[in-house]
DNA sequence: CACCAGGCAAGTA
DNA sequence: TACTTGCATGGT
């Protein structure tokens, strides 16, 4: 198999961290609040999550209950700053209604099993697709699922380890391969490796990889740059 | 002013 | 399979 690549993405980690060190991610209080968060930042920066989260927070309607018992305009309207409030109000009532009426409010329950059965599971609701999925089964389940973002695309493609449309899956493919166990073959490390991982690739995406813009001169990662 | 932000679903060819 | 469109606020 070809292994520079698995040593470029590896590489890429070490860069990351010596830069930033470790990020602590999913920043959220608990596993349902982490949920929330991943369905309002859907095409939508953190700040402005951030606000719709307060909002729900001061309403006390960042619990299961309380959010299904909310009315759905009443909740659209309290997530406004995220946007597309309309449309995140109905994908989070589907949510916790599924959450609610199949799983009796239990989280842990909900992502708990055997991986491949609870991404069904979560890819089943309306509003929830590869990425709210697979975030919520990293962050909130601890299943070892590699999350595939548009700052891992536009990072990875830019240094030439995958297309600049390559499909969600087969990048996420490619991530499972490549960083399979870089410490150890233990699931529990492999889940933290890539929490982080997912993490730093954000936080670079951030602050260095605009779009637009074939390379930034400051970014950590310049030197893998072929 | 234009463009962007940690997507998803539904429709079309 | 591979586009295209609607969804929407707020920051740069």
């Amino acid at each position: 198999m070809d292994t520079s690549s698995a040593l470029s993405l590896d590489q890429a980690y070490e860069l990351m961290l010596k830069h930033h060190g470790h990020q602590g991610w999913w920043p959220a209080e608990s596993d349902f609040e982490m949920c929330v968060g991943a369905i309002l930042t859907q095409n939508t920066s953190w700040t402005q999550v951030v606000k719709a989260l307060d909002q729900l927070r001061c309403n006390q309607c960042l619990a299961p209950n309380a959010m299904h018992a909310v009315d759905e305009a009443t909740l659209a309207q309290w997530i406004r700053p995220a946007g597309y409030f309309r449309l995140k109000a109905r994908r989070l009532k589907a949510f916790v209604g599924v959450l609610i009426e199949t799983f009796s409010g239990d989280l842990v329950a909900m992502l708990e099993g055997e991986t491949s059965v609870v991404r069904e599971r979560l890819l089943a609701i309306h509003g929830i697709g590869p990425e709210t999925a697979d975030s919520m089964l990293l962050y909130a389940g601890n299943h070892p699922v590699f999350v595939v973002d548009a700052y891992t695309r536009r990072i990875f493609s830019r240094h030439g380890w995958c297309s600049e449309h390559e499909s969600y899956q087969s990048l996420q493919d490619l991530c499972h391969e490549k960083l399979g166990c870089s410490c150890c073959d233990e699931k529990v490390s492999r889940v933290e490796f890539w929490k982080d991982y997912h993490a730093q690739l954000v936080r670079i995406g951030k602050e260095f990889c605009r779009p637009r813009q074939p390379r930034c001169q400051a970014c950590p990662l310049g030197a893998l740059i072929g």
